[in-house]
DNA sequence: AACTGGTCCAACCGCTGCTTG
DNA sequence: CCAAGCAGCGGTTGGACCAGT
């Protein structure tokens, strides 16, 4: 008969998050993993419900996501990839993997759709106008059906070689994205609010026992959280975050300051792909998500990018949807 | 300095499809 | 098979912040 209720709405905590109460969901999910929201609050002792708990999480705490300004290459994907999936914030954060669907959308509310308002107003053929009517006389239903149908097989493919990623060419890169070429900008109130969480983390990992280096494999989830973090950017006597700055922050919670670190050097991002295998735990998902997406966006740049390409996305997704897909089932 | 209007974004709300007992 | 609950998604909102007057 059903489950158990979820969290009664009663004594459930609203409103903005404190950083205390990023550490606690921190702390917990670097334990626990994310499989189980409803246990989140129970177990931490969160007046937050689950929802909120799961949203604070992938909105906000979870690792890889880059901040701040949007740049040119993502705006324009964004815009693309609106025009063919529609509001789909999701699916088009998915070839974005270092933003939320949630910032996603809120960017495109504010800033996207005012642009294309006034380009559009001034009655000036665009690319993005083009996009819009190319993709209009196709079904909805058949270009979800097409993406969806191209997002398995990718996945399917990392799955059957994701060695491959790991032991790539040079200049092979760990993410796809070429996002990289662009401007790091941090909010300043994110910059922030991090600050203020890693001065806390710096007691919470002081006294965290997890914090060991005998490389017990009973947590992976919890080694590769500490080796990644920790590990790399704290002195190993003591356990402590060597920098209570934002950069530190981002790089206890996870991968984030080499994976949005524009300027980072073909080293490093070796060094990034090295470590970032699926079998590095809590953040297998975060890590499976985004190699998923390596051929999909380097393939998916091809055309949002290639001005002198007269087909068009719809090409190309037809192209991966009625031929690929047949050897694929 | 105070007020006003606009902008931005974190968080909430409500719906839907899937899962579970 | 069914009902209840969960997780995820897209839409909306509230409040902080900023620029202009």
């Amino acid at each position: 008969m059903g489950r158990p209720p979820c969290c009664d709405k009663i004594g459930v905590k609203k409103g903005p998050w404190t950083p205390e109460e990023d550490i606690i969901l921190v702390s917990y999910i670097q334990e626990h993993g994310t499989g189980n929201w409803r246990a989140v609050p129970t177990n931490t002792g969160l007046l937050r419900c689950s929802k909120s708990c799961r949203l604070r999480w992938t909105n906000y705490l979870r690792p890889g996501i880059k901040r701040g300004n949007f740049t040119d290459h993502e705006e324009k994907m964004i815009i693309h990839l609106q025009a063919l999936l529609g509001n789909r914030w999701a699916a088009i954060a998915s070839y974005l993997p270092q933003r939320t669907d949630n910032d996603i959308k809120n960017y495109w509310n504010t800033h996207l759709k005012k642009k294309l308002k006034k380009r559009q107003g001034d009655d000036e053929p665009n690319q993005e106008g083009r996009s819009v009517s190319q993709s209009i006389p196709k079904g909805q239903w058949e270009r979800r059906l097409q993406t969806d149908i191209h997002m398995a097989k990718q996945a399917l493919c990392e799955a059957l070689s994701l060695d491959k990623w790991n032991t790539s060419s040079p200049d092979s890169k760990p993410f796809p994205i070429n996002l990289s070429e662009t401007k790091p900008i941090q909010t300043s109130t994110y910059a922030s609010s991090t600050e203020n969480i890693a001065r806390l983390l710096q007691n919470w990992t002081k006294k965290s026992p997890n914090s060991s280096q005998d490389g017990s494999s009973e947590s992976t989830t919890q080694n590769s959280f500490n080796n990644r973090s920790i590990g790399t950017s704290s002195s190993p006597s003591d356990g402590t975050i060597s920098a209570a700055t934002p950069e530190g922050f981002d790089s206890f919670i996870g991968f984030n300051s080499s994976n949005s670190d524009v300027s980072q050097s073909e080293g490093e991002l070796k060094f990034t792909a090295a470590n970032f295998t699926p079998e590095t735990g809590i953040l297998q998902e975060e890590s499976k998500t985004n190699l998923d997406i390596q051929m999909p966006l380097t393939l998916l740049e091809n055309w949002l990018f290639d001005d002198a390409s007269a087909e068009g996305p719809e090409g190309y997704l037809m192209d991966m949807s009625l031929g690929e897909t047949a050897d694929l089932f």
